[in-house]
DNA sequence: GATTACTATTTTGTATACAATTTAAAAAGT
DNA sequence: ACTTTTTAAATTGTATACAAAATAGTAATC
C-alpha cells in the first residue's frame, strides 16, 4: 500500500476512527476506491473489525474535508466530479500551487533546496525505470517538498488537501513510461525557476506545470 | 445571533449534529467562543439538549476543518494561534483572496457586479451608523460576493474556510466607528480595481486590502 | 400493463452503556 | 515542606441498541 509522506509512522497510536480515516484517505488517493463509489458504514465496520461509531466519525471527517460527499441519495460516496467541476478544482489547485512556488522561491534555504532536489532525483529514477507506483509516491514527495519550502504549514495544508482530492484523477494520467519521464522533466524546469529565487518566474513556471498536468488529467478522465 | 450568508435557512431540516456544527461555527466566527477555550462534550450535549454522539460528530468535523484543534491535553479547543502562526495564516489567506480577486476580475457579469455592489452599500450603511455587528455581517457578505464572482465554488470554499478560521481575530479589530468606515472605504477601492477587469490590478488591490486587514488584526491580538 | 398504494427491509441518526485512559486529588513517606 | 504513591473522578473512545427515515419490493387497482 502506498504510504503518503504525510502520515508519520505513529500509526499504532491513533484511535480506531483516525486509523480508518487515514486508511480510506490513502485508498482514495491511490485510486483503490474509485470516484462515485459508495461507502457502506456496516461494511467498513466489519472490514476494519470495529463498530459503526468510529467508521461514522471517519466518514464524517472525510466529508468535512471534501474527500467524500454525502450526496442526494443516502450513503457517502467518493467525490466524483464532472469535467466542469474538475476544471474548477484544477483551477483552484493551480492558484494554490503557484502561490506555493512563489513563496517557496523567496524562502529557499539549504535544507529545503536539498529536499526538493532529493525528491526530484527520486522522481527521475522512478520515471526511468518505469515504475508507476514509485513515481506516484516520489511525485507526492516532490510536491510536498515544495510545500514545506514555503515555511507556511497552512499553505501546505490546503495544497495537500487539493492534492488528495485530485489524487484519483491525476493518477490515471500516468499510463506509460513516457508520461512519467515527461512529468519528471517538467519538474526539472520548475525547479530551475524556483531556484532562481524570482517569485514571479517560479509562480509562472508552476502555473505552466499545473496546466499541463490538468490537460493530461482531463484527457484521461 | 449573527447569521452568515453560507447557511441557507433550511435550518430545521438538518440533523442535530449539523445544527450543532453550524451553531458552534457561528459562535466562533462572531467571537462568542474565544480562541483557546475548551469545548466540553457533555456540557455542549446538555446545552443543545442532545446526547454526546452528535456533539462528538460536530466537534470532529470542526477539527477536521481546522476551526477547532484537539490539543496535547484532552478535550478540543477553539483554535488559538501565536502571532507567528497568525502571520502565516494571514499570508495564506492573502494568497487565496488575491487569487479570488484575480479570477473574479476576469469573470464579472451583471449579476455578480450587482451583488458585490449591493453588499458594499450595506457595508457603507452599517459603517456610517456605527453598527458593529451589522458591519461584520455585511463584510462577510461582501467577501462572499467576491468569492461567488469567481464562478469557482472550490476557490470560494477555501477562501471561506480561512475566513472562518480567522474570524475571531479579525472581529477584534473593529473597535470603533472609524475602523468600520476605513474598512468600507478600503472596499470601495478594491471594487474599483476588480471592476476594471484587469486581473493583475485586482489581485494587487486585494493584496493591499488584506495586508492592511492583517496589520490591524495583529495589532488587536 | 402501468401506476399507485402499501409493506418490508435496509440504513441512518441518536442515545445510552461501558471499558480504558488520563487528569486531579488525597495520602503517605522521606 | 516536598516528593512520591495511591486513589478517586472525570473524560474519552468504542460498542450496542433503538427509533425514525428512506429505499426497494410487492400487491392492488385502474
Amino acid at each position: 500500500m502506498l504510504k503518503l509522506a504525510t502520515d508519520q509512522n505513529a500509526e499504532q497510536k491513533r484511535s480506531t476512527a483516525r486509523r480508518i480515516e487515514q486508511a480510506l484517505m490513502e485508498e482514495i488517493a491511490v485510486g483503490e476506491l474509485i470516484p462515485g463509489q459508495r461507502l457502506d458504514e456496516v461494511g467498513l465496520a466489519e472490514r476494519f473489525g470495529a463498530s459503526r461509531t468510529p467508521v461514522r466519525e471517519a466518514l464524517s471527517r472525510l466529508t468535512a474535508q471534501g474527500v467524500l460527499v454525502s450526496g442526494e441519495k443516502r450513503g457517502v460516496f467518493v467525490a466524483k466530479y464532472t469535467r466542469e467541476e474538475l476544471s474548477q478544482i484544477f483551477e483552484a489547485m493551480h492558484e494554490i500551487e503557484a502561490a506555493c512556488a512563489r513563496i517557496a522561491a523567496t524562502r529557499l534555504n539549504l535544507l529545503t533546496r536539498s529536499e526538493i532536489e532529493t525528491a526530484q532525483s527520486a522522481c527521475m529514477t522512478a520515471a526511468e525505470s518505469g515504475d508507476r507506483t514509485a513515481y506516484l509516491r516520489a511525485n507526492e514527495a516532490f510536491h510536498m517538498a515544495i510545500y514545506n519550502a514555503t515555511g507556511n504549514p497552512y499553505m501546505a495544508e490546503i495544497a495537500l488537501e487539493f492534492r488528495r482530492r485530485t489524487g484519483p484523477f491525476r493518477a490515471k494520467k500516468f499510463a506509460d513510461k513516457e508520461d512519467l519521464i515527461a512529468s519528471a522533466q517538467n519538474h526539472q524546469e520548475l525547479i530551475d525557476d524556483i531556484f532562481s529565487e524570482d517569485s514571479a518566474t517560479a509562480s509562472k513556471s508552476m502555473r505552466d506545470h499545473m496546466t499541463l498536468s490538468f490537460m493530461q488529467a482531463l484527457k484521461a478522465n
